[in-house]
DNA sequence: TATTGTTATACTCTATAACTATA
DNA sequence: TATAGTTATAGAGTATAACAATA
């Protein structure tokens, strides 16, 4: 159940009635949402830490596919550019990532997975994607439903 | 899309597919997720500043439904109970909330809200969860869909 | 003059451990 | 001996601002 709770018995002025049930929908989804999203989180930092990587630093691998520059990873990752540069360290010290300069504008630093990032991205994406607590418990179609729903949400403009 | 990219055409050899396309389904969602949840935070950090209120201290002010021990709290919130005093200290320096003494056990201190709390609270739902981002696009149906199959996700026992 | 990446720093959030008062 | 609430503190995560190199 949401945060309102639901009333027990009908609507007494048989007014308000809709408009009470409709919030009460919106504050369920609100709350199972949150639980999932608590859910997601361990899940992704409980088997990053099988790799010996905290969750950003395998997000972070996990989006490295093609030569990528340190804002474009900031902004995959949704963090500040700032972030990155510890991230990548940290990548580079497990062999995972390198530096490599851009061909054509040198103040650009693009990053490339090496051999065993590559191997660690397939291991990751095996490991992190299976069954996750948002889609575990939900067979096929039901997550085509529920991606659909979602990307309707989502294509909603924030400021709507 | 999410981050496991799909390949351009179909599968080249016609085994991994069905495994491939499911993964992209997962990955989809996780993505999406992780988009709206971002949103949906932002959503709450904003209007819960409209009333002068942090995120946390509107969600505590919209779970005190009745006299609630301060642990109660702190599991309603997905919290450590040692946060839990500094937020009742603040809506207690605001006027929203107040402590009393549990009648049969005087270890327990039980919130409650005052009056000028309640009408925060009533206004705290209306404006909260106002078409919030994860709903925020749907229709009535559409939100009842996407409740049920959240659910059925959170009923899924976290370590399967 | 604007932009990339870096660094130093500060702020928020949250948990752990030690303490007290009760049970 | 165990539990409720409090306090101090430390760690993770994240953002801001200033800087050097390059455009």
């Amino acid at each position: 159940m949401g945060v309102v709770q639901a009333a027990a018995g009908p609507d007494p002025d048989g007014r308000s009635g809709d408009a009470a049930a409709r919030q009460q929908v919106v504050s369920d989804i609100v709350d199972v949402f949150a639980e999932l999203n608590g859910r997601l989180r361990q899940h992704y930092v409980e088997r990053s830490a099988e790799f010996g990587l905290s969750a950003t630093d395998a997000a972070a691998v996990q989006r490295l596919r093609e030569p990528t520059p340190m804002r474009a990873l900031a902004a995959r990752l949704g963090c500040d550019p700032s972030n990155v540069t510890s991230i990548v360290d940290r990548l580079h010290r497990r062999g995972l990532a390198r530096r490599t300069p851009d061909p054509v504008d040198r103040r650009i630093t693009r990053l490339v997975l090496t051999t065993e990032g590559e191997r660690m991205q397939a291991a990751l994406d095996a490991r992190l994607l299976d069954a996750p607590p948002v889609v575990a418990g939900l067979d096929l179609d039901q997550q085509r439903t529920l991606r659909e729903l979602l990307r309707t949400a989502a294509a909603s403009p924030p400021g709507a």
